[in-house]
DNA sequence: GGGATAATAGCACGACCGTTCGTTTTTGCA
DNA sequence: TGCAAAAACGAACGGTCGTGCTATTATCCC
């Protein structure tokens, strides 16, 4: 049981990565074998469907996306800095060009196209996906609730809308990055996270002073 | 020149309503021919080509867009309200529920379906999409740009950014709503803009006195 | 090192894709 | 009403899709 995972590994490797730029319903078998200059029926037998080689690809890349984005940011300090880590790991993310060949603006991140390719397709792939966002946002409001509990954030703050609102800052930037090429996507980005994490901050003592004066 | 206008409306229409659930891609021309009851030759007759009809489909989309959000929208009035009011109505549009039968949560936007699908596609079909968002943006941006002049913004808000922030608390409340099923998406997604308008918001009077206390 | 087993290849299948073409039906104006 | 033009059709094309088979090759344990 050797050889035989290896291959399923690069397999596995290489569909994420075309899933990556062409999206995963359009990763295609021939393709695929081609790619990695196998025979289609031999890739096929790895996976007895399409679609387990899909929830396969699904799960490396939330597997690689743990390794580089909420993993590493676990590291951060206790509250907004491991909020704020999670937002830079995640717009890293997003820019990593993963196929460096292709003179794009960076690879899609998979996760974004995955919400549209299946919000309404049912199934086990979209399911992973309806899961996989979940952890990701509970991963996120964890962060503010910890927050929360350092005294950066005031109580009372739901971390829930924190979450909401991380994610549409990191949606939005994607688009304004990947789709329209704007350059200044990435400061805009900083500057909602900080509005954001403003709005829930702990009020200073500082304010005291500022309303005698 | 009258019935083959009416049957090409016939077939954009359902094409964008497919399209509209299933991604613009995955329009098959047979299906397409299949729900109408007609030829696939006889359809595609009146395109010479797919991309055609992709192009005719978006644009079909964009006029209906502007005329089911942004039109009304303008009859609000200017400044803060007619923000708000684009985006209440953007909300209406990606809730319409335009397939009926489909027992889901309402149809996906189509633009932000496209904005994933055509990302890094290049072709006629991206540019048109790159060009409508652009306009969308714009159209945010100087609703609050008038939000400015009718003094209801700080001067010198930046209203591109405003644009920016509007058009992620749209993609999140979508994914919130559609791809997460939570009910609370669309109280969540008010609240986000609130603290943009806020944000953004022209000093009041009344501060003064809140300084003095 | 040989032999059971796992991995890969080759080939064919039915289905569907967008597109073409020649024919037939329908339309709408003279 | 008649007839040219427009519209719709039916069949077929070369391709590609995912998926089954069977046969061959490589792996790996005893």
């Amino acid at each position: 049981m050797n050889k035989g995972m290896r291959t399923r590994k690069d397999i596995v490797g290489q569909a994420l990565a075309t899933a990556t730029n062409v999206g995963l319903e359009n990763v295609t078998l021939g393709n695929l074998a081609a790619d990695l200059n196998i025979s289609k029926s031999g890739l096929f037998a790895h996976f007895k469907s399409k679609e387990a080689l899909q929830l396969a690809v699904l799960e490396e890349a939330i597997e690689r996306f743990v390794e580089l984005v909420v993993r590493p940011a676990l590291l951060a300090p206790r509250g907004e800095p491991r909020l704020r880590a999670l937002f830079d790991r995640w717009m890293g993310w997003m820019e990593a060009d993963r196929d460096a060949g292709n003179g794009g603006n960076g690879a899609r991140c998979i996760f974004m196209a995955l919400s549209q390719e299946y919000d309404d397709r049912p199934g086990d792939v979209r399911d992973a996906v309806v899961t996989s966002q979940r952890d990701w946002r509970d991963a996120i409001a964890r962060a503010a609730k910890i927050s929360i509990e350092e005294r950066h954030f005031r109580k009372g703050v739901d971390v829930d809308q924190v979450a909401f609102e991380f994610v549409g800052i990191g949606m939005t930037y994607q688009q304004t990055r990947k789709l329209l090429g704007d350059p200044k996507a990435k400061q805009r980005a900083l500057v909602a996270l900080d509005a954001v994490i403003e709005r829930s901050r702990a009020p200073k003592k500082k304010r005291v002073v500022k309303m005698r004066k």
